[in-house]
RNA sequence: UGGGCGAUCGUUCAAUGGCAGGACAGUGCCCUUUGGAGGCACUUAUCCAGGUUCGAAUCCUGGUCGCCCAGCCA
């Protein structure tokens, strides 16, 4: 069912969900029955890295146990939940890597939750309650202070039930009356003081369409969901922990399937967000282009943007699971995400900030092959031809007029190594009238072909370029932090999260000249933009008209060096 | 201020009464035809106070701090 390819450095190391698995299969707690999980979104908007975790978790420790997983949406509230949403979830899970044993829903137990309730409201469990909404939230209490009973607490069982049908049938407007758990008004826990089991929502569902006009609540609909399916560990998060004593107390009192939940932690990550709500505001609002937009925590947003769901497999399992709410560093996910994608992404030279140079002992009109790596890293990707020329584009950061110290790279009288083709050494530069770099003048060594210097000779830089005759030209977007702050939530007294995004996540460069291999390159396709990033095909992108995603930048010491030094 | 949950390097996860360890981040060195990658080394932690014990991050008691809960959302 999975497919667990982890990179071998991540060790699967224990945590508490799999320890509480193992002790219910040992002790055989749920008899012989095999271990079975189940991922319930609510189909309200796109999957995040935050779900990552559940679904790895989910899915991930019940094939461990040799059990199995259902994907379960969790579509009780018809005023949310789109088919949009749960098209997006599917397919998303399955990028990640993921198949389910069976797909469900919510709503397929409409019929069984319904005759469950009558069942409690025959056994005098659960009551007809005519209060409004403002007047059950009065008659609740606080946090310190015991809830009342509502009035219409000791209805008789026929005038419930009576009450109950007649709002199956459509006969009361919404909000006129729900149903309610009989269970205890002074519970120092607040779910416990007479839960709402059903509300009155004349609204035509995804699935459903209008064959119901009364709909569950969470907390009357998951736990059962869970029992039907025969879920043995039911995982959600920490949330969810209060509402426990709940979840049991349906199930004890049906007397069906004991399944179990167990919270674990939220995953939280820096300088982004993970609430639904948020993310969908940043998306209605044009803050930025959709669900799928590169800069966007989502599963759609990251795999435009060239994340692997290899990597974020292993950067979750790596991450754990525990009781205790934190934040992950971002630099976490990259780490995995490159160090992915070094093994993996074919190189190629880009330049994203031109700089022509031309080599004057090099012959006018000649041009020749060079041979190139495919992947270092990888030596049966094997290897391709580059041309090279007289005429190249050279990154605008290779080259300084007057070098700082330890700057290696090329400089008015510096050799450096053009990769893989020669040794070249700056001799002059062409300026504009208003003081502007234009081009720079080279001489190379015909003898150091390839790269190498017979007389074994030095360099300290090696730069990438690209042919300028033969080049292609894209566009190239690169992302940064989607906050400019590391907790987006730090903000002032009336100031909005919104505040914080980072005014600079998005640059565009139109500009950059690539090597001609890369002109027949497709939407999705991953590369190593050699001493620069990775890069990933945009889908917006057409034969004519190239666009490339940053991933993520290469790790620059020397940007680090000279930041440190400069400050 | 009621209830629930938690607290270990800067971050995250381990150690299940017996040498506090890994990963990320950071620092230094080596290596390198990517200032990438890789290798080596280093720095840094058991919230506090008592108690039990030969021995406590772990068990007990009392504090402190943090998160969650008062939707007819999930």
């Amino acid at each position: 069912m999975t497919s667990n390819t982890e990179s071998p450095e991540i060790r699967t190391t224990s945590n508490f969900l799999r320890d509480i698995i193992e002790e219910d299969v040992r002790t055989k707690k749920f008899g012989d029955a095999t271990v079975q999980t189940r991922f319930p979104p609510e189909p309200n908007g796109y999957l995040h890295i935050g779900h990552a975790k559940a679904i790895c978790l989910d899915f991930g420790l019940a094939d461990e146990f040799g059990g199995k997983t259902n994907l379960r949406f969790d579509d009780t509230n018809p005023e949310k939940e789109e088919q949009e949403y749960v098209d997006s979830i599917q397919n998303d899970v399955r990028w990640l890597g993921f198949d389910w044993e069976r797909l469900c829903y919510a709503s397929d137990y409409f019929g069984q939750l319904y005759e469950w309730a009558l069942q409690l409201i025959r056994a005098g469990k659960a009551y007809v309650d005519d209060l409004t909404a403002d007047e059950i939230r009065q008659y609740r209490g606080t946090l310190t202070e015991p809830g009342r009973d509502s009035p219409y607490r000791d209805r008789a069982i026929e005038e419930n039930l009576d009450l109950f049908t007649r709002m199956k049938r459509g006969e009361f407007p919404d909000g006129s009356r729900v149903l309610r758990a009989k269970i205890d008004m002074a519970s120092p826990n607040v779910n416990m003081r007479d839960p709402v089991m059903y509300r009155i929502l004349h609204a035509s569902h995804h699935r459903t369409g209008d064959d119901w006009c009364i709909y569950p609540m969470y907390d009357y609909a998951h736990g059962q969901s869970d029992s039907i399916e025969h879920v043995t560990h039911s995982m959600c998060t920490l949330e969810f922990a209060d509402h426990q004593p709940l979840y049991r107390w349906y199930i004890e009192q049906l007397a069906i399937f004991p399944s179990q939940q167990i919270e674990f932690d939220r995953l939280n990550l820096t300088y982004t967000l993970m609430s639904k709500r948020k993310l969908l505001q940043l998306v209605q609002e044009n803050r930025v282009k959709g669900w799928d937009d590169p800069r966007m925590p989502t599963l759609s947003g990251l795999r435009r943007r060239g994340f692997t769901p290899e990597a974020i497999r292993a950067f979750v399992t790596s991450v754990g699971a525990s009781r205790t709410n934190g934040v992950v560093d971002f630099e976490m996910l990259e780490h995995f995400q490159r160090n992915d994608l070094n093994r993996r992404a074919a190189r190629a030279m880009a330049v994203l900030r031109p700089l022509k140079v031309v080599i004057d002992n090099y012959p006018e009109g000649r041009k020749e092959f060079v041979d190139v790596a495919n992947n270092p890293e990888d030596p049966s990707a094997g290897t391709r031809q580059v041309l090279f020329s007289r005429e190249l584009y050279i990154e605008q950061d290779d080259f300084r007029e007057v070098p700082p110290p330890k700057y290696y790279r090329l400089s008015p009288g510096k050799e450096v190594r053009l990769r893989n083709a020669y040794f070249v050494t700056a001799q002059s530069i062409v300026k504009a009238p208003d003081g502007s770099l234009i081009e720079v003048h080279c001489t190379y060594d015909p003898a150091s072909r390839g790269g190498n210097s017979p007389d074994g000779r030095k360099v300290k830089s090696t730069i990438h370029w690209v042919s300028t005759a033969h080049a292609v030209s894209a566009e190239i977007r690169l992302y940064d932090k989607l906050f400019s702050k590391p907790d987006p939530y730090d903000v002032e007294e009336s100031g909005d999260v919104l505040d914080n995004l980072n005014p600079n996540s998005l640059e565009i460069l139109t500009g950059a000249k690539l090597e001609p291999s890369l002109a027949d390159a497709k939407a999705g396709d991953r590369f190593q933009f050699e001493r620069v990033g990775y890069f990933c095909v945009d889908p917006d992108s057409s034969p004519g008209k190239l666009i490339f995603n940053r991933t993520l930048p290469l790790k620059d010491s020397w940007a680090k060096l000279e930041k440190k030094t400069g400050a």
